[in-house]
DNA sequence: AGCAGCGCGTGAAACGTTTCAGGATGCCTG
DNA sequence: CAGGCATCCTGAAACGTTTCACGCGCTGCT
């Protein structure tokens, strides 16, 4: 009934007395408004879609959680989906929130960009990259410097003394790629050797494939093995650590770590780690109005910011090593 | 048109012709069911809730995991809302899930048992309790024998001469409550006593909250404050170590601590924390499976299924204490 | 007193899908 | 060759909401 939509809608446009009459048959009735036939009418609907490498790792979940903020706020429902790094199981969520026709999409894709990204966009979906750069200007992008963030870490190890080091994380990932280019480049200016970076790629950006990588540095020569590793992320980090302290190698005097996003869980740490921070909640929320922006100005320009990292220093990298300043990454 | 609708659901029933064309058109066109037109014919959505406590717990996104899981190979997308505790936040994500008309609902309620739950079911929604129990025999619950858990570590504690037990945790929730009643219980039966437990319930159950009761136990004078802890879930107890350590008492030789739920990062913590475990993926793969049947079996029994906790020792609590087999908690 | 205009309620159409009755076509059988 | 039947396609109705044109009755102005 014409009448009930008013009520509901422009209250202000139906006499008192109807909407009262009105109000008390909905309370009595339980009726509630039927979404699905709403958003079929509208030709949009008050949903946004969601999707994560990995809900299991709290850097996520912290973005997750800037995202409802600001959806809740402009009274959007948040569908959260995890891809879990697999493009099949990316795929299949696209599908869905494409079914749904959900308002737009905020996505950390996996490796390769899905074509069902682009048929997304073709259909007049807007999909906001979250913690990836955008591959062209016509689309909007939250990233993070990684290669600043590489740096910050890199530079750090450098400077306490550090010659050979380690970079752990899975190739696949350009977020990951760029960190390790820029850990590259600042152990390249720092020692003038391309051999003191020793690169491991544990299959997943996990505890257990920070586990993985630590018992590969640890089977290494003593003379070639890293004394520390910057970590894709903390939960590699944890990993490393983890492994580490189980054979006996100790943490920061015998291996130094870094780790990366410096999720609340890195301080907790069995050694409080070295991080590099992003700002987690922030980026978020920032996806969230680029997405509304473009979803409701007509004529919107699309935006790529880039926030910078910061690098928190805590006892997982704090020992000076003896200061043999050996520039090549020599046997030591 | 129809006999598109029949390609999609029903291909045997066109000719190999028309199929071939319908489906050439489809790629074509780039065609997309709409879900909303589909669910507001056939009256069910394929969409099922998920709401948690707190979602930068990694317990609920183990849940999490698990829940999806089942609902995907089921076909079901899953919305995942977070009350972060609080009944208003709860309130409007079980508003929006009725107006979605979901096909059911899987929730860990706050405190008080929202009347939007009611109003859910008394629309025929199904409704599963998540590691809560149920309020009657009428509606479905995976729960997890909190009494139990809370007696194993208490009895762990005890065993180990704790003769001044603290326990953590915020009064509102029932399953804090159940696990408190378990630890109380043993405390008793071991000591003789009912004074040898103390009670702190900081404001929320996370690492903050665990930092806050640990403040309160420090300030204790040595004579009445307590040797060990245990905690309503892992946050806590890791927010207690933290605090601990950053006071210089030494974790467990000085204070040991039991947390509950055994996330990941319980075993990655500065000390690697005793936990009482609970099947986290078991948990959410159980639940979704009750409401599949209820919402598809005409007669569901319902089911309240039990899990039983274990505990699993790790540092924390790895000490004996010195064997003064004081009963009562005396000054000590 | 008559009429314009306004305030409010009514009814129908439309969104995109599924379902089902009905109709067209062609084949088989008697 | 006619009747019956199986096969396949077509068209209309229905789901629940919003929107919009319309119409009714009332107010106030001339």
């Amino acid at each position: 009934m014409g009448t009930v939509s008013n009520v509901l809608n422009r209250p202000e446009a139906v006499s008192p007395a109807t909407r009262e009459r009105v109000q008390t048959a909905i309370a009595a009735l339980g009726f509630v408004r039927n979404e699905s036939a709403r958003h079929l009418r509208a030709g949009r609907s008050r949903t946004i879609g969601l999707v994560v490498l990995d809900i299991a790792n709290p850097f996520f979940t912290d973005v997750a959680r800037g995202v409802e903020d600001v959806a809740a706020a402009a009274g959007l429902a948040v569908m959260l989906c995890n891809s879990d790094d697999r493009a099949d199981r990316e795929a299949a969520h696209l599908d869905v929130l494409t079914e749904q026709r959900v308002q737009g999409v905020l996505i950390t894709p996996t490796a390769e960009l899905s074509p069902h990204v682009e048929a997304l966009r073709s259909r007049g979906t807007p999909v906001v990259l979250l913690d990836r750069r955008a591959t062209g200007p016509d689309q909007c992008a939250v990233a993070v410097d990684d290669a600043l963030g590489g740096r910050l870490a890199a530079d750090h190890l450098l400077e306490r003394g550090h010659r050979r080091i380690a970079f752990i994380g899975s190739s696949g990932l350009p977020q990951v790629h760029e960190r390790h280019d820029g850990v590259a480049a600042a152990v390249r200016e720092g020692t003038g050797s391309t051999e003191a970076l020793t690169v491991f790629s544990p299959a997943h950006l996990t505890v257990a494939g920070g586990r993985e990588a630590a018992a590969q540095i640890i089977g290494l020569p003593a003379g070639r093995r890293p004394t520390a590793a910057v970590c894709a992320n903390d939960l590699i980090a944890l990993g490393v650590l983890q492994e580490m302290v189980r054979h006996g190698v100790r943490v920061p005097e015998d291996f130094a770590i870094v780790g990366y996003d410096d999720i609340d869980f890195a301080a907790a740490a069995a050694v409080p780690l070295t991080s590099v921070r992003k700002p987690r909640v922030e980026l978020g929320r920032r996806a969230v109005e680029l997405l509304l922006d473009e979803a409701s100005d007509p004529d919107h320009q699309h935006s790529q910011p880039v926030f910078e990292p910061t690098l928190v220093v805590r006892e997982s990298s704090m020992v000076r090593r003896p200061s043999r300043t050996v520039v090549s990454g020599g046997i030591g």
